[in-house]
DNA sequence: GTCCCTATACTCGGATAGCAAGTGTCCGAGTATAGGCGG
DNA sequence: CCGCCTATACTCGGACACTTGCTATCCGAGTATAGGGAC
């Protein structure tokens, strides 16, 4: 079981929209630059946030992205299931229905007792990452990022939006 | 985020080794064609569970696959990992080490906010795949399975094994 | 009749192709801005 | 000097190649069995 990078990019990127005044958009580009990571690819995890309605794109000379909702409003399972799709972990393709021992297909109970368990499983996974929301990340910052690469960040951020 | 076809497999065809007599043994073929799956792929899932220790195999004639461990100490998590491995869906590349903010590597904390988060939902979602054993699944089994098809499922078994 | 040997049939195990999804990239559509022109 | 128009530069958005990992398959190595022969 995997996750793809765009979803750890779409975790970073909406953390420093957060970070910014109002009405201020940041380009793609620029958040490509200041994570180092392929422009043309991230935009294609923005999209899928803008799609989301968790940030809103701005058209135009001076345009970018900005967040769409405020951040104490948008969880990390919002920015995950935006990027990966909503569809469970654990597929059941119900083998249970096929072979020597199948029966009449009205008989089965609605879903079988792995498929349960591992929904389960799934829905304690969705909602751990309920609990935590962008403003909680923001919180974490100040005390997990180096103070050095905080001004360095600002820095950068004041020079793009100037 | 997704898990292979072979989790699914190999969790109904551990729950049905588990109700095998202590002796017998289920070759692999068997157990594809109770399931109606490709019987070579679903070799390669049993190896899996073999590797692991969860299933032995028996080699020669009457040989086969059996459970190596009882069935209530087996967790759905031993299963899943067997098959699937035991990486973390979430995998941290560092890109706030990167870009123009960058500073000296030893002055970053040794996870950032984001995925301590994410590895929280993951164990989360171990935590509660640990709950459930094989032995759990059984007793579900009676109150979950049609009658007919637990009937019709003990015939081909009985046939099987002689 | 009993024991041993050999050939057999069946099993697992790892090495080998095909395909879908994730990864990476590009170019076109649209808009706010900046500069120039006319009044 | 002020307002309007046009051209521009920059943005997002969706359509197009490439690589990795999942899906599917095959053939070889090994072993318990069954049968036949010798004693």
């Amino acid at each position: 079981m995997r996750l793809g990078e765009p979803v750890e990019w779409a975790l970073h990127c909406t953390t420093i929209l957060a970070l910014l005044p109002d009405d201020a958009a940041l380009p793609a580009s620029k958040l490509a630059e200041f994570h180092g990571v392929p422009a043309a690819y991230l935009a294609k995890a923005l999209q899928s946030l803008s799609r989301a309605g968790i940030v809103e794109s701005v058209p135009g000379r001076h345009g970018g992205y900005r967040l769409g909702v405020p951040a104490a409003e948008v969880t990390i399972l919002d920015v995950v299931e935006a990027v990966e799709g909503h569809e469970t972990s654990f597929r059941c393709t119900e083998i249970r229905k096929r072979g020597p021992a199948k029966v009449s297909p009205r008989l089965y109970s609605p879903v079988c007792a792995i498929a349960e368990a591992m929904y389960r499983a799934d829905e304690a996974w969705r909602a751990e990452l309920r609990k935590t929301t962008i403003a909680d990340l923001l919180g974490r910052l100040a005390t997990t990022v180096p103070i050095e690469a905080a001004v360095k960040g600002a820095a950068y951020l004041q020079e793009v939006l100037s």
